[in-house]
DNA sequence: TTGATTTGCAAAAACGATTTTGCATTTCAT
DNA sequence: ATGAAATGCAAAATCGTTTTTGCAAATCAA
């Protein structure tokens, strides 16, 4: 065997000593190089061709994390909002503004307003397998979105090790931020105020901690209010499209009721569709109450009369608490109820809208 | 005025060295025990309370990138979704999802599955201040969303240094995803068809170089069919609020209409409850088309006639795009218009829906 | 020709963490 | 009492960059 140099292979990505050697340069030069600092710096324009095509040849990549430590100054504070790919999309929007909001407020100060967002995702029930979740290695703080059962044995298993606000969920140990709890039961109430006393309820499918929390609460008050069980009509998601396949078919099996609970406003708007198609009349034959999760309930035809938390509520709410562990006492872990906020529309039969 | 006691000089952040220091270990002591590995690595209970009260005390907090630098191995391509505060909501969680959905399918072989996604959000015209925009220090790549004339300006003046996609917007040097230029002259000719010749456009305010296009081609293809121009109606924002009172202003002014362009379906919703109020039906009086962005527009009461691109192909095509610059071919800067799809359903008064 | 500049780049010093290694001390076994 | 093992921690190596420093060789000025 002929004696072969023991080059290091450049198994991994190219870094820039991967480029150095290949070019023959230090790896300096390869610096000053890729970041256009080659005439400050008076590297040789041979010198800067031949750096520039090892680069190219390897594929190389910049490493964030080695640029940052080394150029960033102490202003890397990383917040990741953390939540399953299933989770409602105009959710995580909410999330994202409010935690760039609070910063951008200066409610933290240690930041001074320098600070990244992340996002991160994980198939539902595959929180543990996230990169960095456990070793802290990808984010100081995290906000935690739609978490299933086994998501959260796993968090109650392994505490996390950075402040961590929970969104609709309580584990001992964490904060959280829930919505009030009687959610459903004030929508039976106002569906019975109304004058309304064959209910029924829409939800989806599986029922999430709080959308079961809704279900329950409302078939409770119903039942409690007018000594019968409601409806239960399943859909198979949180969508528009499931709502309405649903609701038509359960319409179609011949129940009639004067009131619907629809767990979501997605399910609401789904409804509303299979109701009309049925000659029913909103709201004189059916009333129709949602949860006030979109800024389009009022658009409806009729509007919508919602009852719930809103997502900017639970949103803002969440980065205050998160911001205030990373700030303050880490060792506060409290539960925020967040309050309903209830708005009467004509899909009740109330004014105004 | 009162003295402040001198205790400890906040010269910056608090690091492992600060804590080390303050507790009078070594930073190796400290960081085995605020990284809980005191057990294995042997340190008496009495220094680990010494470092863990030096922390608290300190508010410290870790440097990710440090953290990553020394443990994360070769996995950290960093993603960036770069927004100003004004974009439309919805339209981001695309992005997200389509970059995420993108990555995990192994479309990008270099990372292997491991990245990370972040979310970087300026004030409209503020691009050029966002921190690592211009050094790179904070992503490997990025996809840029609802910039302004001034920020393309900026982007035109100092190219960035790593493979950007822009969406809607043409700059040269820069790989972009568009629309189809015919969506405002489809418009016109779906409600021309369709046989109304008194028509009107609803837009927002400021006019984006998107919805700029849409009216042109809208008012353009109108004149040229019916020889007349159609009414322009310009609301504040893209919001469905901002449509409803834009367009109730409009009817309230007195002009006719039996044709109606939305550039937004937030727009279109608005605009259906202030059509309604006056007393006009959709689509016997009005026929509507609006933009296809939302995914509720068949549950439009009646269903939403849309011309245009999803959000969803969008997001899509720019992800494919960044990754290709970042896997390969860095000197491709292709711009890619994704075609029109059409649907027509009852609000222009097709069947379906 | 010779001393002073310029040119071109290598070597070293950070950035802030984790992990490995090494070395005194104690404690244990005999 | 004495070598062996366990304990507790400091020191050093490392991750991939950027920037500063230093120093030959080449070029210039006289």
């Amino acid at each position: 065997m002929g004696k072969t140099k023991p080059t290091k292979k450049p198994r991994g990505r190219a870094t820039v000593r991967g480029i150095a050697e290949a070019a023959g340069v230090s790896i300096g030069s390869v610096s000053s190089v890729l970041n256009n600092r080659h005439v400050e710096r008076r590297i040789a324009p041979e010198t800067v061709e031949k750096i520039r095509a090892a680069a190219a040849g390897l594929g190389y990549l910049p490493n964030i994390s080695a640029k940052r430590l080394r150029s960033g100054g102490k202003n890397n504070v990383v917040l990741a909002l953390v939540t399953s790919f299933e989770a409602p999309i105009p959710l995580v929007n909410h999330f994202i503004i409010a935690l760039r909001s609070a910063m951008a407020a200066g409610k933290f100060p240690h930041a001074e307003g320098a600070f990244s967002v992340m996002i991160e995702m994980f198939p539902a029930g595959r929180l543990h397998e996230l990169p960095g979740l456990l070793t802290g290695d990808h984010f100081n703080a995290a906000i935690l979105l739609n978490t299933t059962a086994e998501d959260d044995a796993f968090l109650n298993r392994s505490p996390l090790p950075y402040p961590v606000v929970l969104v609709n969920r309580l584990i001992a140990g964490y904060a959280a931020v829930v919505e009030a709890p009687e959610t459903g039961s004030r929508a039976a109430e106002i569906l019975i105020r109304a004058k309304r006393n064959r209910l029924a309820v829409l939800h989806g499918s599986p029922l999430t901690q709080t959308t079961r929390a809704r279900v329950n609460g409302f078939m409770h008050r119903g039942a409690e209010l007018l000594g019968r069980p409601a409806h239960e009509v399943m859909a198979g998601k949180l969508s528009e499209t499931a709502g309405y396949d649903a609701m038509r078919a359960f319409l179609k099996r011949g129940p009639e009721i004067d009131g619907l609970y629809a767990v979501s406003d997605a399910l609401a708007l789904g409804a509303y569709r299979a109701l009309k198609e049925h000659g029913l009349k909103i709201p004189s034959d059916v009333a129709v109450v949602g949860v006030g999760d979109y800024e389009i309930s009022p658009f409806f035809d009729p509007p919508l009369t919602s009852v719930g938390v809103s997502h900017q509520a639970l949103a803002e709410e969440a980065s205050r608490l998160l911001l205030q562990q990373l700030g303050g006492d880490g060792a506060a872990r409290p539960t925020v109820t967040v309050p309903l906020a209830e708005t009467l529309r004509a899909s009740s039969g109330h004014r105004g809208g």
